[in-house]
RNA sequence: GCGGAUAUGUUGGAAUUGGCAGACAAGACGGACUUAGAAUCCGUUGGGAAACCGUGCAGGUUCGAGCCCUGUUAUCCGCACCA
């Protein structure tokens, strides 16, 4: 078969005939399938373009032969740096290498021969659509979920932009890898820790893989402990509150630490160590974060002069700074106990402070630094108390002094969304002299991204020297007033889309509300695991939060998700141009056909492993399509006579229902290698039943029908030839016929195949009818003549019998 | 350091979740057809002469373990001074 012009042929037919369209008739039998859209970073698609793709646009249809009316769209996440760095390097305006890059992708993905709804597509850079992701961030300003600070961001020298703490990697720029240092800086915030709790809790109700549910959970960083009030041994008190999940220590506490960020560090300090102090928070700011992470790094720390008072027991103890202790979690400021904490014991051995013990083990020697659950000493009242019952007498002890309570806290910190770039959606507030910070009245929506910006960084957002960009009229008051500068962050866009999908050209709202309630959540989505902790998180933020302002109805936008593996260079390493390992998919597609190259795909990797790539097998699947292709022909040519069901038809009929089965299980698994393994035994069935004297036109062409609807949603194109080919040309396309269905009954054989086991061991192999009895079985096994001879002088004292599997005999 | 995953023939990978390990392929070898074969079709293919032995390694539970438990090693991924 000429691949290539079947493949255009049919393509040409399903975009005439509007095949993949989603009707909104059909939203109560809807099944969205949706994958994670792409950044139009290159003109082509990649291997990983493909691999996400294909065999994803197989499951959907898939779906669609089950009965369901499939929504599977595409679109283009536009907006983002590549395309702004690129047009540093080469002068290109974003929005046109953007456009011209869509373009070449849409032409690929439609070679594909996926079955995308196009008339849904959308493109965040598109003034219609980001004018509702600013529309997202009024909304979210106006229920208090986002607010501007100045605050410590991270800040990528090299991108000369603000990088959020997702998009930092061990203290690298997650795109560049260059070293990230700290700013001061006004930015713009979404209140995410809101949602801590919720968005903890609900990972229980989605089919989502564990492994990213937990790195879910680990990013939100759930402890449960408490704050407690050190007050400062000074003329006004000052309370110092500290964080901490051991408060059955808090008798053995020998010093107060602040982070050198903590607001009350300069008060505290004493004039003798105020040169100290400043040399120390100089050092400590200066310190980039790669330095900062190691754990093996020595702790270093400086005396401010000051001392706090123990609320449990009076005692004073001094107060340090040091940049072990993070500002950005809990209260910035922790209590030292040196004999049961590491950092606090490693701390007080440099410096020479005093180490209290308070615990002891329950059983065998206590060695400091000991920091399990211990029974409490030199804790006053509390001695004898242990681990959870201890913390909470000392909680509830502090709660009625007025000096603590217990408190939850979450390493989650809020989403900073200001972005120093030009390629992004404008932040849709104004600045007036008088009236502050302004939002943009929604009726003029979009604050449309001007297209002659000067974008070479200078450490200012681009559009900050645009004046006809930046100069407006303050929606308050009328005085001329000033823009924001800096876009939203990329993600922002991205949190959205799926709920766009359904509704795309929708002019007077971001989504139909009651129609988006029936077409989410979205049933599977698929994606790579890199986005877990933060297109995933922020887009179930997004949906938390629209549903309590009253926008939508539901709790989390994606019921099912699965990841696709990576598949790597022939060397075993992530393709890259510098290692000079990149596969391109385009002279498999050529020479083989896009339907071979998908099903390939599907064959030679386990879909949510990957691997290595490796093209060995691609000639076999070619070989594999060819086989179908000559027997479909034979059955199609033959003769639809019936048979006399003997023996070989019903064995044909075992292969075509067991194939229906398995099939059916394995894409609804994801699981396509087998799958295609599965259809490949179906063939072979065929090969031999056709090789039988006496056969069956009828059963052929059965099996036929079933081979080739089965392998459809991996070879749409191909399949559909040899459906027509079947004599189905009038029936116009094959997708639009139910999916094969097992008949169970074909599966029970008249006798099966048992091993038989005497102690375990295997002695050998026979044939058991089918519907005998335990006893019945056990009996026709011990008279079987290679069994017999075995069980002499012996008595059998246990048979255990697994149907259809085996008989073990116990003898003794 | 913490958390998660993975480890099976020469190779990619299966194993109905505790029941015949190696499905389906690739590769190799052999045969048929052929002037020819990189086409097609059909065999063989974990080790061992055999009893038997074989799922990273060492134990355990069980009639029975690739699968469960304990320990251990290697690789990958995520988090990492989170108080």
């Amino acid at each position: 078969m000429d691949m290539r012009s079947v493949e255009k042929k049919w393509q040409e037919k399903w975009e005439k005939a509007g095949m993949y369209r989603f009707d909104r008739k059909d939203a109560d039998k809807k099944f969205y399938v949706l994958e994670m859209f792409s950044y139009p970073s290159a003109a082509k698609l990649h291997l990983g373009h493909w691999y996400n793709y294909a065999p994803a646009d197989s499951y959907a249809r898939f779906k669609r032969m089950q009965g369901y009316a499939v929504f599977q769209p595409m679109g283009f996440d536009a907006f983002g740096l590549p395309a702004e760095n690129y047009a540093i390097k080469t002068g290109v305006h974003p929005k046109d290498s953007t456009e011209q890059n869509i373009a070449n992708m849409e032409k690929t993905l439609r070679e594909m021969g996926a079955s995308f709804d196009w008339s849904a597509e959308l493109k965040t850079c598109d003034p219609a659509y980001y004018k509702w992701t600013q529309w997202m961030f009024l909304q979210l300003y106006k229920h208090n979920l986002a607010y501007r600070k100045e605050a410590l961001v991270n800040w990528c020298p090299s991108c000369e932009t603000v990088l959020a703490n997702e998009q930092v990697v061990n203290g690298l720029c997650e795109r560049c890898k260059s070293p990230v240092s700290r700013r001061n800086m006004t930015q713009w915030f979404f209140k995410i820790t809101d949602y801590a709790e919720e968005l903890l809790s609900g990972l229980d109700t989605i089919d989502w893989p564990e492994k990213t549910k937990q790195m879910q959970r680990n990013w939100i960083g759930k402890s449960t402990g408490c704050e407690i009030i050190f007050n400062a041994d000074n003329a006004d008190k000052d309370e110092i509150r500290v964080f901490t999940t051991r408060c059955d220590t808090v008798f053995g506490v020998n010093y107060v630490v602040l982070a050198p960020e903590h607001p009350l560090l300069r008060k505290l300090t004493t004039e003798e160590n105020r040169q100290a102090v400043e040399e120390y928070i100089a050092y400590a700011a200066k310190a980039n974060d790669i330095d900062r992470l190691s754990t093996s790094r020595e702790k270093t720390g400086v005396f401010t002069g000051s001392y706090a008072v123990n609320p449990v027991n009076g005692k004073r103890i001094p107060v340090y700074t040091a940049d072990y202790v993070l500002y950005s979690y809990g209260t910035g400021a922790v209590m030292a106990v040196s004999a049961h904490d590491e950092r606090d014991f490693e701390f007080a051995k440099k410096y020479n402070l005093p180490v209290t013990q308070v615990l002891r083990a329950k059983k065998g020697e206590t060695v400091l630094p000991y920091t399990d659950n211990g029974v409490l000493v030199n804790s006053g009242k509390f001695d004898g108390l242990y681990g959870e019952e201890a913390r909470e007498a000392i909680a509830a002890y502090l709660t009625e002094i007025g000096k603590g309570s217990k408190k939850i806290n979450y390493r989650l910190r809020d989403w900073s969304v200001s972005r120093q770039r030009y390629w992004g959606a404008p932040i849709p507030v104004i600045y007036c002299p008088d009236c502050g910070a302004v939002p943009v009245p929604e009726e003029d929506l979009p604050v449309e991204l001007p297209y002659d910006v000067e974008f070479r960084p200078t450490g200012k957002s681009p559009l900050a020297s645009h004046e006809g960009f930046m100069n407006c009229k303050c929606p308050r008051c009328g005085k001329a007033a000033r823009r924001d500068p800096d876009t939203l962050d990329t993600f922002v866009c991205s949190s959205w889309y799926y709920l766009r999908y359904p509704d795309a050209h929708n002019q007077n709202a971001p989504f139909d509300g009651a129609f988006i309630d029936k077409m989410l959540p979205v049933d599977t989505y698929i994606g790579g695991a890199e986005h877990a902790c933060m297109h995933l998180l922020y887009a179930r933020f997004f949906t938390k939060a629209l549903r309590d302002m009253g926008y939508l109805h539901f709790d989390e936008p994606f019921k099912r998700l699965v990841h696709q593996g990576g598949i790597l260079g022939t060397d075993g390493s992530r393709m890259s141009k510098s290692k000079g390992n990149v596969v391109s998919p385009d002279d498999y597609v050529k020479e083989y056909g896009a339907d071979t190259f998908r099903l390939y795909l599907m064959f030679a990797f386990s879909y949510t492993e990957g691997g290595p790539w490796n093209d060995d097998g691609i000639r076999s699947i070619s070989k594999f399509m060819e086989r179908v292709e000559r027997i479909v022909e034979k059955a199609a040519t033959m003769p639809a006579s019936e048979g006399k069901n003997g023996e070989e038809e019903k064995e044909l009929e075992y292969a075509r229902n067991y194939a229906i089965k398995q099939v059916s299980r394995d894409f609804e698994a994801f699981s396509f290698n087998t799958a295609v393994a599965r259809l490949m035994e179906l063939t072979n069935a065929l090969y031999k039943y056709d090789g039988c004297k006496e056969k069956s036109g009828a059963a052929m062409k059965r099996a036929a029908e079933d081979l080739v609807k089965l392998l459809a949603p991996a070879a749409p194109a191909f399949c559909e030839e040899l459906w027509e080919r079947l004599g189905h040309a009038d029936d116009g396309s094959i997708f639009n016929t139910a999916y094969p269905v097992c008949d169970e009954k074909k599966l029970v054989r008249d006798e099966t195949e048992y091993a038989v086991q005497i102690n375990s061991r295997i002695k050998c192999r026979m044939m058991i009818a089918h519907g005998l009895s335990e006893e019945e079985i056990r009996a026709a096994v011990c008279d079987n003549e290679e069994i017999r001879p075995l069980l002499e002088g012996k008595t059998v004292k246990k048979c255990i019998v697994v149907p259809g599997r085996l008989v073990n005999l116990i003898v003794g």
